[in-house]
DNA sequence: ATGGTAAATGCCATCCACTTGCAGTAACGA
DNA sequence: TCGTTACTGCAAGTGGATGGCATTTACCAT
């Protein structure tokens, strides 16, 4: 089942501009803001209006096709594709911004603590490092 | 060297609003935001400016004396009192937005890891979880 | 191939967290 | 008590994100 079923499969529809907005998503090699999507849309020369890169996210993020984080102190939400990549953190360069991608999650044992600390039932968890990239130190 | 000496030593104030906006967050049992910080004053009656809220929970946070964090998806930012309180992280309920805190933090020995894999230099980190508190659930 | 219907879009206005400018006020050391 | 300057309050402005509504367009049934 391609991206064009899975979006048919839920009664949506594959529209020029979500196919535009999937395609700089795919293409990207970090996670995007709504903004830099809207600017990289322009770039290409594709029509098409910020509102709807936002409700074109909003709706591939309830298909479960782009996952939505948020970086420290940000102030803004970023989108990357989930298409088979595993469950993974960031960290991001103070000085230029500039995002990387970790490969670790140190969290996979730590549910049954915190329910059993908590009494909360735990749903999902956000992680995300700060620090100097190579070319900013 | 109490609060006031920590605050003049840097030429700062304690002013009347400065002194009211420490108060209320010595006695609050969870983290703040802006607004709730402002509602909670207008309750006790000081006459205050959410504008000054802002600017004091800044100069605070420069001085080291609260520490600033913001939750998953919450779309805010909330601060508590530094004093004294080790490191720790929070968890938030989905449904009524209660946040507890974390005793806990699995990370002190991740940065070498990350440092290697990523060449970054590590400097903060953000976790939090969320998931439903006990009366939610 | 075409027509009907509901999803999707574009444009507009709005919301909300947060910031900035500036003139007037007040903390506090001299 | 006085002078310096940090601080405050009010007003206006930013920027990310959302909501309303008329029009357009995807796509399935015919």
């Amino acid at each position: 089942m391609d991206v064009k079923d899975e979006i048919r499969a839920s009664g949506k529809r594959m529209t020029r501009t979500r196919r535009a907005v999937l395609s700089v998503l795919e293409q990207s090699q970090y996670p995007l803001s709504p903004t830099e999507l809207y600017a990289q849309l322009k770039k290409r020369k594709v029509a098409i209006d910020l509102v709807t890169v936002y409700r074109n996210l909003v709706t591939l993020k309830e298909l479960g096709l782009v996952t939505q984080l948020e970086l420290h102190q940000e102030g803004q939400v970023r989108y990357e594709m989930k298409e088979g990549r595993q469950h993974h953190h960031h960290i991001r360069c103070k000085s230029c911004g500039r995002i990387a991608d970790l490969l670790l999650c140190p969290l996979k044992k730590l549910t049954a603590v915190i329910e059993k600390e908590t009494r909360f039932v735990v749903g999902d968890h956000s992680l995300e490092f700060s620090g100097w990239c190579p070319r900013c130190q």
